[in-house]
DNA sequence: AGTGTTTGCCAACGCCTGTTGGCAATGACG
DNA sequence: CGTCATTGCCAACAGGCGTTGGCAAACACT
């Protein structure tokens, strides 16, 4: 039995797998992203997948896998917080992260499992980065809905629906109106 | 034959397949509702729902029907636009129409035919009325992408994903929120 | 009463889905 | 070299899907 640490060869068949399931997932969304086309872009047979991920939900769950990386915020000057989130934010969907996103908000739109996955995902990392920002922790779930209705906006209108006018806009312009929307949710007084 | 304006005797099961269609492809999305699951809710056989819609494609044409009946800007308050405008929305979710807006939006993730329809009603309901209350028509398209992220935003984390900490926001804080923040988008110099 | 249309159900088609089991080829290791 | 686990493909399964055509009952109209 080759050492599990070690490279197997069948490591290069696992990522081209999860990266094509990564792309069909984003472009597709859970139900029509199907595992025979996914194989097929992998260059490989559909039963391969189910003996690297065990099932379409696991296969998802791999390629959904998500670590937002948020600054941490109270090294940022209080003035700059709803700015520098934001801009954090757009960067994040031009790396690698953002397709893991654009998979993960398509398919909570239709899927239980993957709803209960972001609602982790917001409790866990985004919730304690808003909370270090808020002076009463009695404010912070409050402050933290408003945040989300603007930063998740911004997400699905641009990168999940494409709406022209949304991906019309310029990066300098989303920072500064929707950084001052985001400072304010968490700063001024309720 | 009987005339085509008399009530027909298929009306009823006509508008049982549509409430039925409603309330799946707003509860599952396009792809997971299936016309035998909205046949069986509406008590009726699949073979009917062709007859009557054609197709899924034509029944969901049907159920996504929307009149957002925006109000004419022009006779508002400058300052109250905001909060008028963020209240008219919350008003629609709890009403037949929102249940059509849920459609359009969770299938709208994952099927680009919506996606077009949408743009189609942004263009068509919201942009008009948008520009009655933008000074400088140069400016509408910035502006009106601003406010989509916003409104587009709340609609979805709290109508279709269903999020707790957006759920839990009274109305009374999104309208006041939200509507200077709208408010913003639509007024402040840019 | 008789004729033609409308309404509805049933059974089936063809297709695609996730998933499974077996079998050949390749590699690792003694 | 012989042994055994690993990697991969092929063929097939069972189930669900949208959709279709035909046939019986209910109705409308003369």
């Amino acid at each position: 039995m080759t050492d599990s640490t070690v490279a197997r060869r069948s490591d290069r068949t696992r990522a081209a797998i999860l990266q094509a399931a990564r792309e069909r997932f984003a472009a597709d969304g859970y139900d029509r992203a199907t595992i025979r086309a996914i194989a097929a872009d992998a260059g490989i047979d559909p039963s391969m997948v189910m003996r690297y991920y065990g099932s379409k939900e696991g296969l998802f769950a791999a390629a959904a896998e998500i670590d937002l990386r948020l600054p941490d915020l109270t090294s940022v000057p209080r003035a700059e917080i709803g700015a520098r989130l934001v801009g954090h934010f757009l960067d994040l969907w031009e790396n690698a992260t953002g397709e893991s996103l654009v998979i993960l908000l398509r398919a909570a739109t239709t899927n239980e499992a993957v709803r209960a996955e972001l609602q982790r995902i917001l409790a866990t990392q985004v919730a304690p980065t808003l909370a270090a920002a808020c002076p009463r922790p009695e404010e912070v779930p409050t402050r933290m809905g408003l945040v989300v209705t603007q930063i998740l906006g911004l997400a699905t209108t641009r990168f999940v629906l494409d709406l022209p006018v949304v991906a019309a806009l310029d990066r300098a312009t989303i920072v500064a109106r929707l950084g001052a929307t985001v400072q304010g949710y968490l700063t001024e007084p309720l």
